[in-house]
DNA sequence: CTGTTGTGCAA
DNA sequence: TATTGCACAACAG
């Protein structure tokens, strides 16, 4: 074995931090936490470990308190500005990162990082180490040796003696020298006045030292003499300025600086807070488990095998692998078990390209897992199940069992997180990178289907996912317990997996012919608006690009200027209504703008949507996308399908029931507000509900003091605004804004809608303040969502997160309330046996196709388990509508 | 071809 | 300077 020297990294963390807050302007995690000086440093360290791989390191900060240099010069550092606010809190941060990365961290009090660096630097080299400085700053220039180098990862440079020597005119001694005479304004070292870094150096080279510069400094001319002679006594004191301790008292030897082995976990954790998942991918990608235990399964032995495995395990995690990534066009590829963390099988069923391997068949395979798939006390695992069971309710399965969706666990641990994919969980809480679908299929347009990937990638692939999916189950599983969430998970949120995979399964039947006539009408319509507006502007231009419209109003018919955005002057609704006075074609603009949004997003988007097989719309209902628990639609969205207008409402005339059915549409009326006075407690609210009375009328009634019959429609329309505000946060400004009154009038009504509705105002407060407490509020069933950004010292994103303590659990609670009514109703009908399907919902109407001999009684088992979902202060009203469409339903 | 912006639909 | 979503067309890189 040969001898190479040892090696020391001594990293000026204190420095870093500094130039990485200055280097990166703005970053921050959707926590409001700022993470610019962190991700700057976090980078220098991986950039570090991965080039350098110092088996040696201290990470070396200042201290806190103030530096022996203060004492001898208490101007030292008195220009620096306090350390900016928003770098403060990340000061901890950086250090439990070096913890986490296991490495020795540092620091003295009264000394500054340099002097500490210095100092281990000098005693490393006497003992014959190689020592790296990891600094910017060109103090430290003057430790640098033979055996002391200094390298600057932001500019990628390595100083030795030589570039020391090329900037300062002579070797590291001559550094102290120089910045003497210079002085340092950052640090606020004084130097002699009129004497920069270039005169410096060419005075050291002729004279070597500051003392000899000042013994003989008759031998320098004209002003320059004189500013020395003046200013020399503040040379002397800047040299001890600026010469850094290299004898201070440590005792600290070269084995305590040993670096650990990072604690993945911790890191894990921490760059999943602190979002920053390029790093962590990056971090990671080469720590991929190469022990797994992955198997394909290709005999009847090897299935039987697998079997025999599965029964035995007390829970088994699975997943799919298919053509699609909807579930009701893909067809089976293949399915992959785990049983423990580790172990995995991949059942190839449908890989065919050129030499594919021979694989069981489809039938045969399906048949022997079927009743393990079907049987309900088998407990199963899987991520976004719901795409799992309609893939094999497609291939003919229906699988039962599943009590764990670790995507919805993760939901639940988080519901404002961005992300709850396999991939991102696997990074944040194993600190694992999996194979992405990419590295097996490619990508754009070189991307193949699954059915094409190679078996033998694909068990890689396929077995990965079962195995990560269990191992995530075993992490999430205590993590639900710890926050309280179990019940809700395995009461509401698990059932309705199966429900919502049903209800996409069913689908909404549309009639093509509805909309391909509504889209023709629309069509001349526009041409017909198109033509008057281009005639009325005097030129051509695109009326669905904003720009252009910008210009030929602003520009083009110099009409008055509204707010701007980013890019120009606004042209939304708002502006163009104003301008509507001005100019006739402001008018044209909108009623074009709003058709066509009419045309393209429904008319002509939906029939492309309806399944051929079945003719109709399967939409997606998204269970994690929302941070209130609301669920979400999406391919296409069916939650906002068009209803205030005439024109959108002949949309809903193309959504009807099955052949000899009708549509049921079942709506919770005014379930926030009556969830506001349930939680609120507010008396006139729920006497009010309890009576059935019209509530934006009472609550005119109240803020107005008038009697019921008195109130005006205007009063009635303005008491709704504010029970609206009141659920979202609404202040003064926005409700003047919304009712077209002034700030103070707005501010009264508000005044007066306290005073009527005093618990009202308690319950706001004491949302605010359990946010503030707890760092996060609750909804009726104890769902939670986190709100960090009630701290944050940035006033907006403050009163925004005051706004969210106030609307999520009153949003949330109305969420969990239809939630279990969809359990219920649904678990009602399948106990009934009746025909009856829910298809749709929206937020807090259910939409159902209904058999036109159910109806009697499918109306009262609906309404009755709606009502009932939960018990409240006030009763849970419920409106019906039954039609031949979904617009008569209403 | 992909991501962002402005806009607008729903509860 | 009112909450939560999704999707479109235009546009920038």
């Amino acid at each position: 074995m040969t001898d190479q020297p040892k090696r020391l990294y001594l990293i000026d963390g204190s420095s870093y931090i500094y130039r990485a807050y200055f280097a990166i302007r703005h970053l921050s995690n959707s926590k409001g936490l700022a993470t610019n000086a962190i991700f700057g440093f976090t980078n220098m360290l991986l950039k570090v470990m991965r080039e350098h791989a110092p088996d040696h390191l201290a990470v070396v900060f200042d201290a806190r308190g103030p530096s022996f240099r203060k004492e001898i010069y208490p101007e030292y550092k008195a220009n620096r500005a306090a350390m900016p606010e928003d770098l403060v809190p990340q000061i901890p941060v950086i250090k439990d990162l070096v913890r986490a990365f296991n490495l020795p961290a540092l620091e003295l009090e009264g000394f500054e990082a340099d002097d500490i660096i210095a100092t281990l630097a000098k005693k490393h080299a006497a003992q014959g180490l190689e020592v790296t400085i990891v600094s910017g700053d060109k103090d430290l220039m003057q430790v640098v040796s033979e055996q002391i180098r200094m390298l600057d990862t932001m500019k990628d440079k390595v100083y030795g003696p030589a570039e020391v020597a090329e900037r300062f005119g002579g070797g590291p001694d001559k550094v102290v020298e120089v910045q003497a005479l210079a002085g340092d304004s950052s640090d606020n070292i004084p130097g002699v006045p009129g004497i920069g870094e270039k005169t410096a150096v060419k005075l050291i080279a002729e004279f070597g030292t500051v003392e000899e510069l000042l013994a003989r400094f008759d031998e320098v001319k004209g002003k320059m003499r004189d500013k020395l002679r003046e200013f020399g006594e503040q040379a002397l004191l800047s040299k001890r300025l600026v010469t850094l301790k290299d004898d201070l008292d440590l005792g600290i030897d070269y084995d305590a600086l040993a670096t650990g082995e990072p604690d993945r976990a911790a890191l894990t954790a921490l760059f999943g807070e602190l979002e920053f998942h390029k790093l962590q991918q990056e971090f990671f990608a080469e720590s991929r488990d190469r022990n797994d235990d992955y198997r394909g399964v290709f005999t009847e032995a090897e299935l039987d095998q697998l079997i025999r495995e599965l029964e035995k395990a007390p829970r088994i995690s699975f997943d799919t692998e298919t053509t699609s990534l909807d579930p009701l066009c893909a067809e089976l590829v293949g399915i992959s078990f785990a049983v423990q963390a580790g172990a995995a099988w991949y059942i190839p069923l449908g890989h065919h390209y050129l030499g594919a391997p021979e694989q069981l068949g489809r039938e045969l395979v399906l048949e022997r897992l079927r009743p393990l798939l079907e049987d309900p006390r088998k407990s199963k695992i899987a991520q976004n199940a719901k795409y799992d069971l309609l893939v094999l309710r497609r291939a003919g399965v229906e699988v039962r069992g599943v009590d764990f969706d670790t995507m919805v666990a993760s939901y639940l641990g988080n519901p404002a997180a961005k992300s709850h994919g396999m991939d991102s969980l696997a990074a944040d809480l194993l600190g694992r990178r999996t194979i992405a679908f990419s590295e097996v299929a490619g990508s754009g347009k070189n991307q193949i289907s699954f059915a094409e990937v190679e078996v033998d990638k694909a068990i890689s692939y396929a077995a990965e996912d079962a195995d990560v999916t269990l191992q995530l189950f075993e992490k999430l599983e205590p993590m639900l317990k710890e926050a309280e969430q179990e019940k809700l998970f395995h009461e509401v949120e698990m059932p309705l997996v199966g429900i919502l995979a049903d209800m996409e399964w069913q689908g909404v039947r549309v009639d093509p012919q509805v909309l391909g006539t509504l889209s023709g009408e629309m069509e001349k319509k526009l041409a017909a608006l198109e033509r008057d507006i281009h005639e009325l502007a005097g030129c051509s231009f695109n009326i669905g690009s904003p720009k252009q419209i910008g210009e030929v109003l602003f520009e083009k018919l110099k009409l008055p200027r509204g707010r701007k955005t980013k890019t120009g002057w606004s042209t939304d609704v708002e502006v163009l209504q104003n301008l509507a006075e001005e100019h006739p074609i402001a008018a044209r603009i909108l009623d074009h703008r709003s058709l066509a949004k009419l045309k393209g997003t429904y008319t002509d988007a939906l029939p492309k949507l309806i399944h051929p097989d079945t003719g109709r719309i399967h939409t997606s209902f998204n269970q994690t996308v929302t941070a209130t628990g609301r669920l979400s639609s999406s391919d296409p969205n069916l939650q906002n399908i068009p209803i205030r207008s005439e024109e959108g409402r002949r949309i809903r005339e193309a959504f009807i029931p099955a052949e000899g059915g009708v549509l049921l549409a079942a709506d919770y009326s005014q379930i926030e507000l009556r969830i506001l006075a349930h939680l609120a407690d507010e008396e006139m609210l729920q006497e009010s509900f309890a009576r059935g009375e019209d509530i934006h009328r009472r609550t005119a009634c109240e803020i107005f003091g008038v009697f019921p019959e008195m109130v005006s429609d205007e009063q009635r329309r303005q008491a709704k605004t504010i029970n609206f505000g009141v659920l979202y946060g609404m202040g003064a400004f926005s409700l003047a804004k919304s009712l077209g009154i002034d700030r103070k009038k707005a501010q009264s009504f508000i005044d007066a809608y306290f005073e009527r509705l005093p618990r009202v105002a308690d319950f706001l407060e004491a949302r605010r303040e359990e946010a503030r407490k707890n760092k996060y509020v609750q909804t009726l069933l104890g769902r939670r969502c986190a709100i960090p950004e009630i701290d944050s010292p940035n006033q907006g994103i403050r009163s925004y997160a005051e706004r969210n303590a106030i609307n999520y659990p009153l949003q949330g609670s109305a969420a969990d309330i239809i939630k279990v009514a969809m359990v219920r109703v649904f678990e009602s009908l399948g106990r009934a046996g009746m025909k009856t399907r829910m298809v749709l919902q929206v937020h807090d109407e259910l939409v159902f196709d209904v058999p036109e001999s159910e109806l009697e009684k499918a109306r009262e088992l609906i309404r009755r388990e709606m009502e009932e979902a939960v018990k409240l202060k006030v009763p849970l009203d419920v409106d019906i509508g039954v039609g031949k469409n979904w617009r008569e339903a209403h």
